[in-house]
DNA sequence: TCACAGGCTAGAG
DNA sequence: CTCTAGCCTGTG
């Protein structure tokens, strides 16, 4: 499947923090694991070849990839807004989307991620899903994501894996997955007030990680995840208060770009 | 040795 | 309600 993407970067994307399973393997070819594929993405000129059939496509990886949302839009509100150092963070993120990943996914993820290091946070992701042993179909030695009632609760009682002290909560939650099947649905039907909220009734889950699972796994781009870095920089660059008004409804994507200027720019 | 990493829980005040 | 010690663990 080839095809010619506009405000597609797919080396910034793995990069950006939302995905922990895009491993870049050199310039022109990204590979990652998403909804139980595996899909590489290899730069060709200027068009981009995803090893998918169009069939797929169409049903999986178009929404995948947020083809949904007009950036274009997006970043004529940014020029609108006409702010130094907003202009600067989205010349150096051009090309970032927010991708549509799996809910459940993002959900354990996230909670990995808390009070983390992306390196680590990478590794166990990727140790736990090799543990869970769940293998991609035609692709020996890759791993998806385990889907609740899918593994050994035990698992989270290895600590080589890395969980460290957030284990507890990943046993919890997998546990309030199997036995709630429909609250997944449930969440995707609510908006992003509704679903934090839901979200924040779980062990393990405070007021960043339910931002980031309404952000990155239910499309919520309202949502505004604020961690140390976003702290920061929100009394670095915007002691006054960031313009929220301004980017009603979709600061989210906004906060993207100013954090993957901050982790990439110091 | 010590602070910190894309924070949260539980308990105190 | 707000405040914060303690938490697993790798890294510099």
């Amino acid at each position: 499947m080839r095809i010619k993407l506009d405000h597609f970067d797919m080396v910034r994307i793995a990069k950006s923090g939302q995905c922990f399973r895009w491993v870049v393997e050199d310039k022109d070819l990204v590979s990652l694991i998403a909804f139980g594929k595996y899909l590489r993405i290899r730069k060709v000129g200027d068009e981009l070849d995803f090893s998918c059939t169009g069939e797929e496509w169409e049903s999986i990886w178009a929404d995948y990839f947020d083809l949904p949302t007009d950036y274009n839009e997006i970043e004529h509100k940014i020029r609108d807004y006409r702010e130094p150092h907003l202009l600067e963070a989205f010349e150096l993120g051009q090309g970032i989307r927010i991708l549509q990943q799996d809910l459940w996914e993002i959900i354990v993820s996230f909670i990995i991620s808390q009070n983390n290091n992306i390196t680590r946070i990478t590794r166990t992701i990727d140790g736990f899903c090799e543990r869970a042993g769940l293998e991609i179909e035609g692709h020996p030695g890759k791993y998806r994501f385990p889907n609740p009632g899918e593994i050994d609760l035990d698992i989270f009682a290895d600590r080589t894996l890395g969980f460290g002290y957030r284990a507890d909560y990943l046993r919890k939650i997998y546990e309030f997955g199997a036995d709630n099947p429909e609250w997944l649905s449930e969440l995707k039907a609510m908006d992003y007030k509704a679903a934090r909220e839901s979200l924040l009734q779980r062990t393990g889950i405070g007021p960043k990680v339910a931002d980031c699972i309404c952000l990155f796994g239910l499309h919520h781009i309202e949502a505004f995840p604020i961690d140390t870095h976003v702290k920061q920089l929100l009394e670095k660059y915007y002691a006054e208060g960031f313009p929220f008004e301004f980017f009603d409804g979709v600061a989210g994507i906004i906060q993207q770009y100013l954090f993957y200027y901050e982790l990439n720019n110091n």
